[in-house]
DNA sequence: AGCGATTCGGAAAACGTTTAATGTCTGCAG
DNA sequence: CTGCAGACATTAAACGTTTTCCGAATCGCT
């Protein structure tokens, strides 16, 4: 009989023989062809059944050319972002019947190119190229390689014809601002990344927007820019409370940031959040950790990640896709820094 | 011509068309089989070259039955453990030319066992099952789905025939006590985690260990059990502080509850390390941000990813797999809060 | 009874590779 | 001149599916 095969391989063949009938019979009943009779179907059945089989999908995949199959190539496994969107992009993959091919490419191009290379290979129905907020803009990869499509995540580029998913920072910087300021604050100082990122930039400009909508006036002494550590926290809201008017109220471009901040006001005695407000952004694990806990403005990693799987999905059933930059609303995360009774 | 192929899709035979040689010819050189002329094998790399041809792997594995491709399915994509993990294990798989299909059970058992379904029906060579911390234990997945090698990372089990991979919990929590005695301390209190976690029965049995091989006797006075948060932690070194002959040190079998120990003994307005000195478990993201910055006993997460991706490749090639615990070494984190000088 | 439409089932050709088997040279020894 | 052993190259059969096409049987009409 056909006990020749490699060991536990049974096929379709098996499958026909056991029900005596031809395997494009089998192959109708599993796929959910009509016309194939109520009563071949259950003996069909049965037998699957019996032989415990299961297709084979890469069989499957080489007529049909179409392996059910993303490819998700992330800058940094480890980057503390990185998770967050993984897990969506692999829930809404999942739930369409995709897998997913998980890559690390450590931000060299070089690697970037084998896996891409491997994907294409691989037969992948399309890609996510996903950053985590440092690397934010670069040369267009390889896509000339293959005709799949492609989503940019936390990341994009203007030279490629393909759709970018990144944070709303500058809603982002306008939401904290206006939550200060709903709360009666009114000189709100903000201590910022390094000017080069997007991102800053943008926050900056959030924060801005807000005070006009409300009717302050923009101090630029109120405004410092260093690197995204505690430390520069630290330093510059010391320097910040040691203007004439200190701020009631920093806002901190990032988690790391607001925690040097919270150090620089703990060690001049200052009370959080009666003598000074404090809203962090980023949302990081350890914000809710802080003295007191910080209230902050959250990045949508959740909704970044899924955008990203659905827009990849509905690229790949076939919906044309444009060169549009999603720029995903970030939320208000209310703890105990901020003065405002907490979620 | 062959230009009625699907878009792109340029095949073996249209290099072989292109090189004036056939199909079987291109396969040799594309795959360093011996006896092709290196006139052809020029020609015929020069038709790869010029129509950006890259073989389908797909077919290729049909043929072969050999997918270099492995599953890795995760209890909980978001653990704490997890990313470390998972991060090696894409770089031991990557650099051996494999590439790896990440699945999220959630921690259900029916969504594990549609993943092991999905990935079996996609021929994956081999598949690590990965927990982190909470879940240790449970019954066998459907193995018998099919044949290929499985490794259990950080889980285990006892009735399947498979390598599991877990950290030395035991010499762990001997290590960290080690530390605190050698540095002097003498009443070492032990904060521990709920005892129907083996880890924390581990950690314990560890401690009990070092304090024996260094001559001083064990007082159960001086280990307290609770939950694993901060909390607990907190709580329970109030515990022990209010003793009548209170610690010199504080053991916790994790950072979570050395962070809440932290809490306490500042709240007894204790000198850490001078008065009391304290190490956690785990080396979480936080510990190095505690005040003072936790000493700690690092779990050997890249460790045990390199090791699951090793022993599974292994096996993959052929390589007999034992129903084997491997259980990693714990190292030793020193910052602040123990009194020796840090790394 | 005739006949088109509908339903069911199978034969065979794909899909893009690899590989075993086979064939054709060329050169060289006897 | 024959025979034989490489060295190259090709043919064709796999791998396990899906899918097109075709034929046979049945059904519902006139």
């Amino acid at each position: 009989m056909s006990r020749k095969r490699s060991a536990n391989a049974v096929t379709i063949h098996d499958v026909a023989q056991l029900a005596e009938v031809s395997p494009a019979t089998v192959s109708k009943v599993i796929n959910d062809v009509p016309y194939v009779s109520e009563q071949t179907r259950q003996r069909v059945l049965a037998a699957i059944d019996k032989l415990n089989y299961r297709p084979n999908v890469i069989a499957r995949s080489l007529r049909k050319s179409h392996t059910a199959t993303i490819g998700l190539i992330t800058d940094d496994l480890e980057g503390v972002f990185t998770m967050a969107m993984m897990r969506s992009i692999e829930e809404v993959a999942s739930t369409q019947g995709f897998s997913v091919f998980l890559c690390n490419s450590y931000g060299e191009m070089s690697r970037e190119r084998a896996h891409l290379e491997v994907l294409l290979a691989k037969q992948v129905s399309g890609i996510i190229l996903m950053s985590g907020y440092k690397v934010r803009e670069r040369g267009a990869p390889a896509l000339e390689l293959g005709r799949v499509p492609v989503v940019y995540l936390y990341q994009y580029t203007t030279d490629v014809d393909v759709p970018c998913i990144i944070p709303d920072d500058l809603g982002g910087g306008a939401l904290g601002t206006r939550h200060l300021l709903e709360l009666g604050r009114r000189r709100i100082g903000f201590v910022n990344g390094p000017l080069h990122f997007e991102a800053s930039q943008q926050r900056l400009i959030g924060y801005q927007q807000a005070l006009r909508n409300h009717g302050i006036a923009f101090d630029p002494a109120l405004v410092r820019t260093g690197k995204w550590n505690e430390q520069s926290g630290y330093e510059l809201a010391h320097e910040l409370m040691a203007l004439p008017q200190p701020p009631d109220a920093i806002f901190c471009a990032s988690d790391s940031l607001a925690a040097g901040a919270l150090d620089a006001l703990h060690e001049l005695g200052l009370r959080i959040p009666q003598d000074v407000a404090v809203v962090g952004f980023d949302n990081r694990y350890f914000s809710g950790y802080q003295r007191p806990p910080l209230t902050t403005i959250a990045l949508p990693l959740y909704e970044m990640g899924s955008l990203a799987g659905e827009l990849l999905l509905k690229a790949i059933q076939g919906e044309p896709t444009h060169r549009v930059i999603h720029r995903v609303p970030c939320t208000l995360i209310k703890r105990l820094s901020c003065g405002a009774p907490p979620d």
